[in-house]
DNA sequence: TCCGCCATTGTGGATATCCGCAAAACGCGG
DNA sequence: CCGCGTTTTGCGGATATCCACAATGGCGGA
């Protein structure tokens, strides 16, 4: 668990509290007094989570989130509110919000909801980082080798790939062991496995 | 769209309220006045969404919630609430409901809302239809050829899976034919492809 | 007992895959 | 201009995959 909370809220005793809080569970966390202040730190390699107020002056949580989201924050997001509607929870789950807290709330099941949070991006980063790690290799082969690539994908025979791209067979077979070189596979079938595990184009 | 709206609800006016409106956007519906009633009807195989409202007499919205998820239920649901909380409305969407909506709302919005969960509930049900039929061809594989086809699946030569299993190259070659003939495939890139797709064991 | 299914095996032949070694042509960047 | 990467090709040899045809033995159910 290598991320910090990142607070937003322009209450300074709420932000000191939570800081405590967490501190008291081993949870590291750094705190913002307004979104706007959030937005000219926030970095995308950021890691652990954002715990947002809903109201506060100047920008509100919702609108700090939507703009989190626009610039692909990936961070789990909880909010918490003492001024909450049904709707405005309901529209932040479902735009991906880890969770949605009405203050006052139990101290306990505050940081565990946090913790949980934490943990959720490090599988996320865990993750994005595995389909990195493929879309980079994807990227370092040559347009002819994904037009053999995908053949070899599809099931054809060398034979009958090389008929379809007007070339040896010899040519298939050299693209075809550089895919594997390059791809990081030793088989057909490993590749397949590779590029059918994720969400990739 | 081949599903229905189920509507749980003990109050009659809006049980016709609702199915009037999903009737004039071309959405058929049944409905029920309390949770146990649907309880004695439900069957696995409905098709559509669930409608639910959260106070009822006897068993209320979100405890025939429960107990539907319990029994494998995966229709979309939809909380309706004149009555509704932040953490009822969190938890809910937490567990999977698709969408809570407060009393009085709009009817567009509504409607808008229940076509969307039907086609959920479509897509949701293709996808199950799929991964049966997958976990069905699995289960006509011998013990023998399951064993074999793990070995396919991690790129081993029929060489290297005779040794490991003490048997014959041919009969590695047999189960190998015996298990794409079963799977429907033609290749083992193409087994690869079909079990990496899904959430399969 | 008979039959169907499963697991196993062999033979021989055909096709598919793999690769070292070698070579040539082209385009791009320093 | 030169070096490098890409694309292409051929040769020869080795290994891997595929399968028709044929056969045997064990097990379970009718």
């Amino acid at each position: 668990m290598t991320g910090i909370a990142h607070i937003v809220d322009d209450d300074a005793a709420i932000r000191d509290a939570l800081a405590w809080l967490l501190r008291s569970r081993g949870v590291d966390s750094r705190a913002w007094n307004s979104a706007e202040s959030f937005l000219v730190d926030y970095l995308p390699d950021m890691k652990g989570c954002l715990i947002l107020d809903i109201r506060m002056t100047g920008m509100s949580g919702p609108e700090l989130f939507d703009r989190l989201l626009a610039l692909g924050c990936t961070m789990p997001t909880l909010f918490l509110t003492g001024h909450g509607d049904i709707p405005l929870a309901v529209n932040a789950l479902k735009k991906g919000a880890f969770d949605f807290i009405e203050k006052p709330c139990n101290d306990n099941d505050l940081a565990t909801r946090v913790i949980a949070a934490l943990q959720l991006d490090c599988q996320q980063r865990s993750q994005a980082a595995s389909t990195a790690s493929i879309e980079t290799r994807l990227r370092n082969l040559t347009s002819r080798e994904h037009e053999v690539m995908e053949r070899i994908l599809a099931g054809q025979y060398n034979k009958v790939i090389a008929a379809d791209l007007n070339i040896a067979m010899r040519t298939v077979e050299v693209h075809r062991a550089r895919i594997f070189e390059k791809m990081n596979v030793r088989s057909a079938v490993e590749l397949a496995q590779l590029l059918s595990s994720g969400q990739l184009p």
